[in-house]
RNA sequence: CGGGGCGUAGCGCAGUCUGGUAGCGCACCUGGUUCGGGACUAGGGGGUCGGAGGUUCGAAUCCUCUCGCCCCGACCA
């Protein structure tokens, strides 16, 4: 362990992920089993996923609503397949009131069956078509195993909804959320992504077919970091949701349902964070900035404390979250170090020699590199030093990715390149799911997601059997 | 649920084998000197040794059971 108590991630990367969160104070472990209290530090990122996400949902026409947390158990086993991946995961009140309940409520592990089941009642006609809802909410499913924001037994997402007249328009949304996600992945996590189709195995319990997010985390793992399923019309069956048609026909609706999770609080420490602590993309940062005064004197602390107090007011005016670390009893150099492992993404110091000159000193958290600006542009500056950060951190992000993602066409090298944990192989496969199968089974590796695009279309043969392969899907090993 | 590791002050650990007044570093509190990359000094506070039962004159230490955390596997966002 380092001088600041954190386990270098080339020593252990696992280690490197549980002291980020304990010493960031992001989270912590609650009395029960694989929950997760989740603290201010860790919270106000999450707020900030929210805001962001929720703006994009919104401006793709979907509205907020809230669905309750019990659902009558028989709405679980009406969907066979949905039931099949759910059950052994769920969490189930049996008394309340001080009786036993009559029927048992399933704590949700997600909505579709209450959610649809009430669509039935608020669809009637094409006209009431597309139906677009999401909601903000927490979901519990009992895992086996657990680890803070990457897997716990209840955790927080949005789950979006929707239903529609015909199976094209629920594709269209399937894929336009899948895009949101990306957009938001990359444009707001700074995490670049692969975007596509799962295979059989891995899709959602009940879809008709699940595309996802993969994102790479720093030690060539693959993070799923959101899902988009195309539910086809196997609820609206189950849960008679139907529609009448313009020509005076009843038909079922098409569903989609689509989430990303507090999860993506892990794939952001995960992705860029260092062995000196947490690194946040500017735009999920909740603090944008910390102003550390300098000084020695009592002359100098006032000098230096009313120059900080205006440069704060004037960041705070341009609606920059700004806070000043007026702190008496740690010297400036331990409040660097602390301020590096809360992940704020720039700090401002202000000492005599600064006032002096009518400068500040910008410090960037990723690359600790230092700009001199001049006081009265402050606020550009600062803004500038984000951006900058932002995109930076993002082809950082990309071109490990890209250098970790390479193309393999022989089972040996394949095994070769699995074994040595560096990250995705792009290698081709036949569809079938024995070959899938065999390489769980021998290398760890998955599926992380098949390419839909067209220019993805490569004809080639399965690194696996040599049977025919229409293009190249990204294995890794997974979270 | 299987295999492995670990629970002693807020954090990190020693002490357990071989039973005998519970320790160290950091953090915390008070004073003084410090302050541009984790300051120095003097004094001080804080522990049902994860929990329960047992053995013993005496248990952190030995025995039994139990709970939790971490790593590896099976399940998963």
């Amino acid at each position: 362990m380092g001088a600041d108590g954190i386990t270098p991630r080339g020593e252990d990367f696992s280690r490197w992920y549980q002291d980020i969160v304990q010493k960031a104070e992001l989270a912590d472990h609650s009395p029960v089993r694989g929950c997760m209290v989740i603290r201010p530090n860790g919270y106000a990122i999450w707020e900030k996923i929210q805001q962001g996400l929720d703006r994009l949902i919104k401006q793709t026409g979907h509205q907020n609503a809230y669905f309750p947390l019990f659902i009558p158990e028989s709405f679980i086993h009406r969907e066979a397949e949905h039931i099949e991946g759910f059950a052994p995961e769920l969490a189930v009140v049996t008394h309340a009131g001080g009786e036993k309940l009559e029927e048992p409520l399933v704590v949700r592990p997600t909505s579709e069956t209450i959610i649809y089941s009430m669509f039935a009642k608020w669809v009637q006609s094409y006209r009431d078509l597309p139906l677009l809802i999401n909601q903000w909410a927490n979901v519990v499913r009992w895992e086996m195993r657990t680890r803070l924001f990457l897997r716990t037994t209840e955790f927080l997402w949005q789950e979006g909804h929707t239903a529609h007249a015909t199976d094209e328009e629920a594709e269209t949304e399937t894929l336009q959320m899948l895009e949101v996600y990306r957009r938001f992945a990359e444009e707001w996590m700074a995490l670049p992504v692969y975007a596509g189709l799962k295979s059989d195995s891995e899709k959602f319990a009940g879809a008709v077919r699940t595309y996802s997010i993969e994102a790479m985390m720093q030690d060539g793992k693959a993070l799923q970091a959101g899902t988009s399923h195309n539910l086809g019309q196997n609820f609206a069956k189950t849960f008679e949701l139907q529609y009448q048609t313009a020509d005076n026909r009843m038909d079922y609706c098409w569903n989609t349902s689509w989430g990303v999770s507090t999860r993506l609080v892990g794939a952001l420490i995960m992705g860029h964070s260092d062995d000196k602590g947490l690194v946040i993309p500017p735009r999920l940062a909740p603090l944008d900035a910390v102003l550390v005064p300098i000084y020695k004197s009592d002359e100098q602390r006032t000098a230096v404390l009313e120059y900080a107090a205006g440069i704060e007011e004037e960041l705070i005016r341009a609606d920059f979250m700004i806070r000043t670390d007026a702190r008496e009893q740690f010297t400036p150099g331990w409040k660097y170090a602390e301020w590096e492992m809360k992940g704020v993404p720039v700090r401002i110091e202000a000492g005599p020699k600064d006032l002096e000159k009518g400068h500040v000193v910008l410090v960037r958290r990723d690359d600790r590199s230092k700009r001199f600006v001049p006081r009265d542009g402050v606020a550009d500056a600062l803004r500038e030093t984000l951006e900058t950060m932002q995109r930076d951190l993002f082809e950082k992000a990309r071109a490990f990715r890209d250098e970790r993602t390479i193309p393999v066409d022989s089972y040996g090298d394949f095994r070769d390149y699995m074994a040595a944990d560096r990250g995705f192989a792009r290698a081709h496969w036949c569809g079938g799911a024995g070959c899938e199968e065999k390489v769980k089974e021998e290398t760890k590796a998955t599926i992380r997601t098949v390419p839909v695009e067209e220019e993805a279309r490569e004809d080639g043969t399965c690194v696996v059997c040599g049977a025919a392969s229409p293009r190249r899907v990204i294995w890794g090993k997974a979270y």
